[in-house]
DNA sequence: AATTGCATTAACAATTTGATAATACCATTA
DNA sequence: TAATGGTATTATCAAATTGTTAATGCAATT
């Protein structure tokens, strides 16, 4: 399950919320201040951090600007919590790289619907990209990056990739890709696929896309 | 259903989980020392097995640490409860085969989540890989790795170790592999079989499948 | 209407896999 | 110990699967 990191100087704030969101099922860990907030990041590995602003020793702007600069917390989540309603507060934590920020007094239902929706929208970017090192696939913009160089693909070519490279190293039978890619009701010949995965590992010239004989194919590496 | 063994000194503790866990169809037996749960767990042969920290004689810890030597509970789910809130004790939990630990007080509703999610995941990891040590079969790769290294099988080779490797010690008649890989259609000669073993043993270069003479193969160790 | 690019198919080559048969081996028993 | 029944091993051939190329038909675009 997720991962939620809280900070704050106020038990009862830590209290609430560890209490509220372990009720949804996510782990929590706490800090009482920023300093062992940073540690705590670093051995935990949160995918959320909530962080006050006003803390003793460092602010949670102060904290969440650490962290952004390593690249560890560079797409972790950040929520800011704060006291004051003044939108300088607010705009100085998400030019810093807050996701969002919350005004205390706190409501629960407030935090965790934006907390869930926070991790929503996380798992549909993560949905239409595929990051894997020097290959890129953005599902939104139907392209694909290899070394900085964009491949153009044709569409079927492009849904091809993108179903194998969806879960590297998983190997997909023959039916599941012609059921995903060309629907149940369609029926083309046997070499279509072949031919498919021909063009991609020319243009790729890459081998990324492995054959199990008698099974499927695989993307790997 | 699944069953589930708690140790706990604390007649309290160990009445509201059996309760809740009862209330979700869970089959439970309870402990309440360290000595007890290590009996009762070779008895009961639970799915799962939730350990207070402190308990006296053994700890939880220990008792953990002595059920995961024996090959039994190698992959028995294991939570740890523990009232201390610091981080050693939960490190030292996960670090000696924990699969998750609860802080105390515990929430009914936290528990129940963390125990379904838990055997969600398994029920997930189990349909599709087979872990014996050092043998990793992998379903959905159709992947098999031996010390680190991978072994590459021709497809009936795969299925026909995956099938004898699906229940270890179990003998698979001639008549049922040929029925599980071949199917009732085709007919092949005895030999087939034979020829496939010998592959498997030749490309895996361990001595795990064994002839049990006039009856079939089995896989063992 | 011509052009272009894509999806599909056909045809054939290359490769991998599977099954069989012939022979060698091994344990058990007469 | 020789005979017997079952299994292992090997080489060989057949069959299945996939790779490759070129050709066709279609649809969108110019």
């Amino acid at each position: 399950m997720k991962k939620v990191l809280i900070a704050d100087d106020e038990q009862d704030i830590l209290d609430i919320l560890q209490f509220n969101l372990e009720a949804e099922g996510y782990t929590v860990e706490t800090a009482n201040n920023g300093v062992v907030a940073i540690e705590k990041a670093k051995s935990f590995l949160p995918d959320l951090i909530i962080l006050d602003v006003m803390m003793p020793g460092k602010t949670g702007i102060e904290v969440c600007g650490i962290l952004r600069l390593l690249p560890t917390f560079k797409s972790t989540l950040i929520i800011f919590l704060t006291a004051m309603s003044d939108d300088t507060t607010e705009v100085k934590g998400l030019e810093i790289g807050a996701d969002d920020y919350l005004k205390k007094p706190i409501r629960p239902k407030v935090l965790m619907s934006k907390v869930n929706s926070l991790f929503r929208r996380v798992s549909k970017e993560s949905d239409q990209n595929i990051n894997l090192g020097e290959l890129i696939i953005n599902r939104e913009n139907f392209s694909v990056r290899y070394k900085n160089e964009d491949i153009n693909l044709a569409r079927k070519e492009f849904e091809l990739l993108s179903l194998l490279a969806s879960k590297p190293s998983k190997v997909f039978l023959r039916n599941e890709i012609l059921s995903q890619i060309w629907g149940t009701e369609v029926i083309v010949g046997d070499r279509t696929i072949d031919v498919h995965i021909r063009k991609i590992r020319q243009k790729l010239n890459l081998d990324c896309i492995k054959t199990v004989k008698g099974v499927g194919y695989k993307f790997e590496l």
